[in-house]
DNA sequence: TACATATGATCAT
DNA sequence: TGATCCTATGTAA
């Protein structure tokens, strides 16, 4: 479940599990045993994510790049568990055992190497800074691109994947085809804001769900039916939540996006 | 058992 | 825009 939030959790999970001790590493799928080899014996120094992307500085001087595309997993598991050979990374920890599996990229990079990928990404709300919200509100000021597409360009902000992008523009009232520079500053505003607040809830819950407290009982949210979670994705044909007209599909940037005809009126 | 699908991104056309 | 890569899961057969 890879966006941006995700990534995040992920980042202070690996740091609590794993920062200060050495760890034991290999690549059961041997597709990354060089890299392992050179991470065994190492300790984690630091992790940290940047919109999708994870990056975990280690004692050895290496940092572990990782992104985990659409289908990837780095998960903590039962310290016995059976190696199975398309576990990329296993790392083991004194305390817990982690297994990264479908990478998009794992690799170790350099410090430079950082910076040349972070210097793509646009601006994260979950990270800290000056002018991200402004930085924001310039870049989608300055493409007619719509404004469904504009929200997955990393380059635009980071973080956003096909969940959040359906959510917040449902959230907003804002039609997916809407010219981004045709919205109004203060919105996009409001939208920055608004992708921040959701994104850390799917830090806090390691899950997405952005209806609200109006919407639902908070009490009984961290068992809330994955149904009963969201306003739009995977909505379409049924109801809107907020006015009852049907829910409809529509292709954008060659992903789908389901959207209230009525309350994102174009 | 097989197939469709997936919260991503890149590369070719 | 379409093909492609990577793996796991849910549904259909």
């Amino acid at each position: 479940m890879p966006e941006g939030h995700t990534i995040h959790r992920l980042a202070r999970d690996l740091r609590r599990d794993l920062a200060g001790e050495p760890v034991e590493a290999s690549s059961p799928q041997g597709r990354f045993a060089d890299g392992a080899a050179r991470l065994h014996g190492a300790a984690l120094e630091s992790a940290d994510a940047w919109g999708k992307h994870l990056f975990c500085q280690w004692s050895s001087g290496d940092i572990l790049h990782v992104h985990l595309g659409l289908i990837g997993k780095f998960r903590r598991v039962a310290p016995a568990r059976e190696p199975r050979d398309t576990i990329r990374l296993l790392l083991a920890g004194p305390d817990s055992t982690w297994q990264l599996t479908g990478p998009q990229t794992c690799a170790l990079i350099t410090p430079t190497e950082r910076d040349d990928i972070t210097a793509e990404l646009g601006p994260d709300p979950l990270r800290r800074g000056t002018r991200r919200r402004s930085e924001f509100i310039r870049r989608v000021g300055a493409t007619r691109r719509p404004i469904g597409a504009v929200l997955l360009d990393q380059r635009v902000i980071a973080g956003i994947g096909n969940v959040y992008r359906a959510e917040l523009l449902w959230i907003c009232g804002i039609h997916p085809e809407t010219p981004a520079s045709d919205i109004d500053p203060v919105l996009v505003g409001e939208l920055w804001d608004l992708t921040g607040t959701q994104l850390r809830q799917g830090v806090d819950w390691n899950r997405i769900v952005t209806v609200s407290a109006d919407d639902v009982d908070r009490r009984v949210t961290r068992t809330i039916k994955r149904d009963d979670a969201l306003y739009a994705y995977k909505r379409a044909g049924l109801p809107c939540r907020r006015c009852h007209d049907l829910v409809l599909d529509m292709s954008l940037a060659g992903r789908t996006i389901a959207y209230c005809p009525t309350c994102q009126a174009a």
